[in-house]
DNA sequence: CAAGAGATCATCT
DNA sequence: GATGATCTCTTGA
């Protein structure tokens, strides 16, 4: 399996929110692996994209979308749940992909104690459930999935969704966005069970 | 099944 | 001091 690489994320952010769909997200250490089929994700793509936490310039919190593209940014919604994205586009220029929902593929027994749920179609159907499942934190925030020595990656495992399965739609959860809430950044899998919202 | 409330806190104003 | 790139539970039909 091949592992996704810096020219992969370093191009237009909802080419790579596109791109990511059946790719593999995976979470590896000495004593566990889980992974999981990316089956939706919205791109956030730029300073001038309302519904981005860029929007309003540079912060503390979202300075890596700043950064090189293959970082990963984390961080806390709600006070409950953390939400992953992956950094795209070239430096400077804030842009990341959320990662929405995963299809379980491995460590599905690690995932129902993380969910506390045996329930497989509510394992891993939403960001913060996702995140929840993997057991991905604020730890993780900052570090390039592109390192050797990161636990967590994106894998190819030579899936190619067709573009008639692939469906792009609005955002889910941005309607404070403007004229941005109607543009069409997030995608998912046709008829794939584990797609957060229809 | 759908709709609504509530949970809870880091971050920014 | 307000609020959010969410989820779960309860209510009621």
């Amino acid at each position: 399996m091949k592992k996704l690489t810096y020219k992969f994320f370093n191009r237009k952010t909802a080419l790579v929110a596109r791109e990511l769909l059946g790719k593999v997200l995976i979470y590896k250490n000495k004593d566990q692996i889980i992974s999981g089929i990316i089956v939706e994700t919205e791109a956030y793509v730029g300073p001038k994209d309302l519904a981005s936490h860029a929007s309003r310039g540079k912060t503390p919190r979202n300075e890596v979308m700043f950064g090189e593209a293959g970082h990963w940014y984390i961080y806390l919604i709600y006070g409950f749940y953390n939400c992953l994205n992956i950094v795209t586009e070239e430096k400077n220029y804030p842009a990341a992909v959320l990662i929405r929902a995963v299809e379980p593929l491995e460590g599905i027994s690690l995932m129902e104690i993380n969910r506390k749920t045996k329930k497989l179609e509510n394992l891993t159907s939403g960001p913060g459930k996702l995140c929840q499942a993997f057991g991905i934190d604020k730890n993780l925030n900052h570090i390039s999935a592109l390192n050797k020595k990161s636990p967590l990656f994106i894998g190819d495992i030579g899936t190619k969704i067709p573009k008639s399965k692939i469906i792009k739609t609005t955002r889910i959860g941005v309607d404070y966005a403007g004229k941005w809430k109607d543009k069409k950044l997030r995608f998912y899998i046709k008829n794939n069970a584990f797609i957060s919202k229809k």
